[in-house]
RNA sequence: CGGGGUGUAGCGCAGUCCGGCUAGCGCACCUGGUUUGGGACCAGGGGGUCGCCGGUUCAAAUCCGGCCACCCCGACCA
């Protein structure tokens, strides 16, 4: 069916559908006349921005209430003006970020308020990470599954810590099929009790365990302020969720996958982070003890990056998992979970991107090579493409990328895919061609060298590489200027408002000090890092002597 | 929920005080031509319920009343 005739009956469709139907739940739930006016013309409007609206999918034209009768669209940003015009970072950091996730056309805002439509190169992105980390999961014995999007509510009541976390920021359905619901269903914050609600068939004996299972999926948590992929109400992430039969190998697990985590944030990301264990006060609702990966942002606040949890027996009690042991007593298993989001495109951008825009480590870009013809006429244009075409003919096609496009100078081509981060910029023109070489361009340095042609993947390859390499030099480079070792509370006031991780003593099993460090510096302790050393030292809040020293910083 | 800001073409804005020609400008977009080693140029063209509702008026983007949305900064929070 072509375009036109798809929209014609989707237009069809659609009026035919919604109107009576709206009309009738309009009279069902007592609105008077304009508001049904306000409704229909709104069910309109998203008709005209949805080409994708289907009659028996549309949420805008079935939802059963016009909630907001004065509904309107948000402004999109995208197909103006580049480059010109993203924020300095010195001048406006929050500014800066969101500027090069627009103009880079990572992500767009959306009609609904805190969710974002992530576009092709920010989602190229999520896909690079997304085949890394499950080529991972995999190498460690995990499998893929998918579970389900609604959870019954009942399900999130069935523990009580995790309730009571995830309770207010939870989405609800509360009618299908134009009626109410026998029990509402929650739109899954994350899947641990819909999961072992389901392990419950599934374990039996201990020959079941270990069940290693890993899901890719969206989640929703109904945030009060959202931030393009740093925190929306709508996001991705894997969550692994684990059975094991002893607390000693579910612990293992644990550690396990922060460690994975660890591995792809430094060789992948090129993202130096911190590793350990969280705080009572910031460990997930329901777990034992949480580990994770913290990482420091150009702006010097923290952000965490990835967290792994052992749960313990405490979902296996709330669903009744058991397992029959060797010693034929019934035990209940030993569960962990662990997850990271699209959070990490955000890590990606605040840790290595500048002024002139988005800066994509070389593993983590879709593309990392594009080739920038340049010629003057046709008979050149023909040359250089053709050349260009020669050279790449047994490249993997996931390698490079020609950009032929003829209604660019390559002037604007150039700040183009640097505003877009590609790692690798090759300039090939008429000289070029005639001396069998190229020009490559580096978007970290932005170092041009000039390069024979003859063993230019391998070349190509290695400059990936040393790129790669680099990001992860300064950023770890960066991290480690903006630590700071500090002993009284005062130094620590005095520093902590322009960033950075401070080591400090802090008696970090009293709750009452993390809130008192956090109303005073709005700062909080980021983790207890497994490499701490045994020193000790007085708390610098309470002065209470403790071993080691923690990590605290303003966070994201 | 508090503070600040903004709603006029896809984007950025002018016009609003002081009501009045057909609502402008730059970028982007379309057509044709010339261009092309760091954001090209010329000519022509398309595109706007001035956030929404109501009021005042011969006449409202502009004045009055009400509402809504979004962004930023806080508060809150895995």
């Amino acid at each position: 069916m072509d375009q036109d005739a798809h929209d014609r009956l989707q237009t069809e469709e659609v009026v035919a559908a919604s109107s009576p139907a709206l009309a009738e739940r309009g009279t069902r739930f007592g609105a008077d006349q304009r508001a049904q006016e306000r409704f229909k013309s709104r069910a309109r409007r998203a008709r005209d921005y949805s080409t994708k609206c289907s009659p028996r999918g549309c949420a805008l034209c079935y939802h059963p209430v016009p909630l907001n009768p004065d509904f309107t669209l948000r402004k999109t940003v995208y197909g103006a003006v580049m480059a010109k015009g993203i924020t300095k970072r010195s001048e406006d950091y929050s500014q800066w970020y969101i500027d090069v996730v627009l103009k880079a056309e990572m992500a767009d805002y959306s009609p609904v308020k805190g969710c974002m439509v992530i576009r092709p190169t920010g989602y190229g992105i999520w896909e690079k990470i997304q085949e890394h980390l499950d080529r991972m999961f995999k190498e460690t014995g995990h499998v893929n599954a998918y579970f389900l999007l609604f959870i019954p509510e009942s399900f999130l009541k069935r523990e009580a810590e995790h309730v009571e976390g995830f309770a207010p920021e939870c989405a609800v359905v509360t009618m299908g099929g134009g009626k109410l619901l026998e029990e509402p269903l929650v739109i899954r914050p994350t899947s641990e009790t819909i999961i072992w609600d389901t392990y419950r068939n599934w374990i039996n004996s201990y020959r079941d365990l270990p069940l290693l299972i890993n899901q890719w999926a969206n989640v929703c948590r109904w945030e009060m302020r959202t931030r393009l992929f740093l925190r929306t109400t709508e996001f991705l992430w894997q969550e692994g969720h684990t059975a094991h039969a002893s607390h000693e190998e579910a612990e293992e697990e644990t550690m396990k996958m922060v460690k994975v985590y660890q591995r792809f944030a430094e060789e992948f990301m090129a993202m130096p982070v911190l590793v350990g264990r969280k705080t009572e006060r910031e460990k997930f609702a329901g777990a034992l003890h949480t580990y994770c990966i913290e990482a420091l942002m150009q702006d010097g606040k923290a952000l965490q990056a990835g967290t792994s949890h052992h749960l313990g027996q405490n979902f296996a009690k709330a669903f009744d998992v058991k397992f029959q042991d060797r010693d034929e007593q019934l035990k209940h298993v030993y569960a962990t979970s662990w997850g990271v989001s699209t959070r990490l495109i955000g890590a990606m951008i605040m840790v290595h991107s500048d002024d002139k825009g988005l800066v994509v480590p070389p593993r983590l870009s879709p593309r990392p090579v594009v080739f920038v013809p340049i010629w003057r006429g046709d008979d050149e244009m023909r040359v250089v493409l053709d050349k260009a075409r020669e050279i790449t003919r047994d490249w993997d096609a996931l390698f490079y990328h020609i950009d032929a496009r003829d209604q660019y100078k390559p002037g604007y081509k150039f700040n183009e895919w640097e505003l877009k981060g590609v790692p690798l910029r090759i300039e090939i023109g008429p000289r070029d061609v005639q001396q069998g070489t190229v020009v490559a361009v580096r978007r970290d340095t932005g170092e041009k060298t000039s390069l024979s042609m003859d063993g230019l993947r391998e070349q190509l390859e290695r400059l990936l590489n040393d790129i790669q390499d680099n990001l992860f030099r300064i950023a770890k480079q960066r991290r480690d200027d903006s630590t700071f070792t500090v002993n009284s509370y005062d130094d620590y006031k005095a520093g902590i408002d322009k960033g950075g991780f401070f080591r400090v003593f802090l008696d970090h099993q009293n709750s009452e000090v993390e809130q008192r460090l956090q109303d005073d510096t709005r700062s909080t302790i980021r983790c207890i890092p497994f490499d701490a050393s045994d020193e000790e030292g007085p708390c610098m809040i309470t002065g209470k002597a403790c071993r080691g020293r923690v990590i605290a910083a303003q966070s994201y």
